[in-house]
DNA sequence: GCCTGAATTATACGCGTGTATAATTGAAGG
DNA sequence: CCTTCAATTATACACGCGTATAATTCAGGC
């Protein structure tokens, strides 16, 4: 046997695999925020995950099976607390839904981290099956949600699914533009103005009080 | 001299500089589009357009440069068709919005394609400042032109800075879903949404019936 | 009609990539 | 205690990338 002192060769530890997985798609998801996609190498992924490029395919296979982990990861990060303020925010259909158009544009979710690794994605989607079907799906649970929030309201003169097309295209372009041009907005401008223009394309009345009830 | 039968070398053709420096921006977004930026390799952009990859380097100097040259000219083919709709639109501010939004979601805006190559670009936005700075000023540009567009109108009760942002983040919204999903949005229908919810963000009598006014 | 210089092509280099396969380690079962 | 097998590391390979530089081709000035 080699002493550890002249033996060069990596420390060896084990690791539960579900572990192992998790932190071989956070260092992917890292990466990729931090440097776009092309920065996601098979060898930077493993370093910061702390193991070595072999061990990405004895879990996933490629390159590819890693990538898709990732994004189903990362859509989920971003729809579940939305659903998960919704629900907490109680029975009142409004409070619910301002609940959930706050969640969507929680300054954590505005971070352009998050933009840049969504856009890092999207044109994957659109060339591997996989991929878009991931992303549809996650895109038509958000979506139906927002529906689903609408439909219960009291009154509502739009037809719930344009109401929802139009008020989830609006929290999309507010969540890009916040996360892309943070400097461009004064803090929580954001959310107010989402709040505003809801409560105008709703027939609702102001629902911007309702987010400032977080007090210290 | 060696015949042209037995020399293998690629004929020698010259041409301006303007017609070599726009093949090679159109190579550029061609290839971006259609297989993500890995796509658009030095050599694959030479072959597209025809020369040889040395050029590219004589005339862009890096590929950075080449980048950076593509994606101004992506900006303009993005926000110079809306502004000249308006301008064709005549005084009347409110037929000047309704061209302009009908524009800015004309279906050939709304093609998969256009919002893929945006999306590839917006990693790329956030770590090199010159790519940074285009990407500003064009959707400053963009923004203030609807700003302008929106203090014309007769009667708004929303600031316009305020229904600027949440209008333009409406038009991102629905260019970003109906590029990403065509088959979700029956033909038109993204357009019609878009007038709707503008025409309630603004207090205004509805605006749909404007963009029918296309026969035959 | 040559000669200079820009436009264009050709070739070579070094590097990092994803993938494949072999070598090692350690824990669990008999 | 030994065997077995999955988990993990190490090494090798072939390929395509961006870059650099040298070799060619052509057009215009003298």
């Amino acid at each position: 046997m080699i002493p550890a002192a002249l033996s060069d060769r990596r420390p060896y530890l084990r690791d539960s695999e579900d572990a192992r997985r998790a932190a071989l798609v956070a260092a992917v998801l890292d990466l990729v925020a931090e440097g776009g996609v092309d920065a996601a190498t098979l060898r930077a992924v493993a370093a910061r995950a702390g193991v070595t490029p072999g061990l990405i395919r004895h879990y996933f296979g490629d390159k590819d099976g890693l990538m898709r982990a990732a994004y189903g990861r990362m859509m989920a990060a971003m729809v579940d607390p939305c659903l998960a303020a919704a629900d907490a925010a109680g029975v009142d259909p409004v409070a619910r839904l301002a609940a959930f158009l706050a969640a969507a544009l929680d300054p954590a979710a505005l971070d352009g981290r998050t933009v840049t690794l969504w856009a890092a994605y999207i044109h994957r989607t659109r060339h591997d099956p996989a991929l878009r079907a991931a992303h549809e799906a996650g895109y038509l649970a958000f979506r139906d949600a927002l529906e689903a929030l609408i439909a219960a309201l009291p009154a509502c003169h739009l037809p719930p699914r344009v109401a929802a097309i139009a008020l989830n295209a609006l929290l999309d372009g507010l969540w890009l533009e916040g996360g892309l041009l943070p400097q461009g907005f004064v803090p929580g401008e954001v959310q107010r103005i989402a709040l505003t223009a809801a409560a105008r394309l709703l027939d609702l009345p102001e629902l911007t009080e309702l987010s400032e009830t977080e007090g210290p």
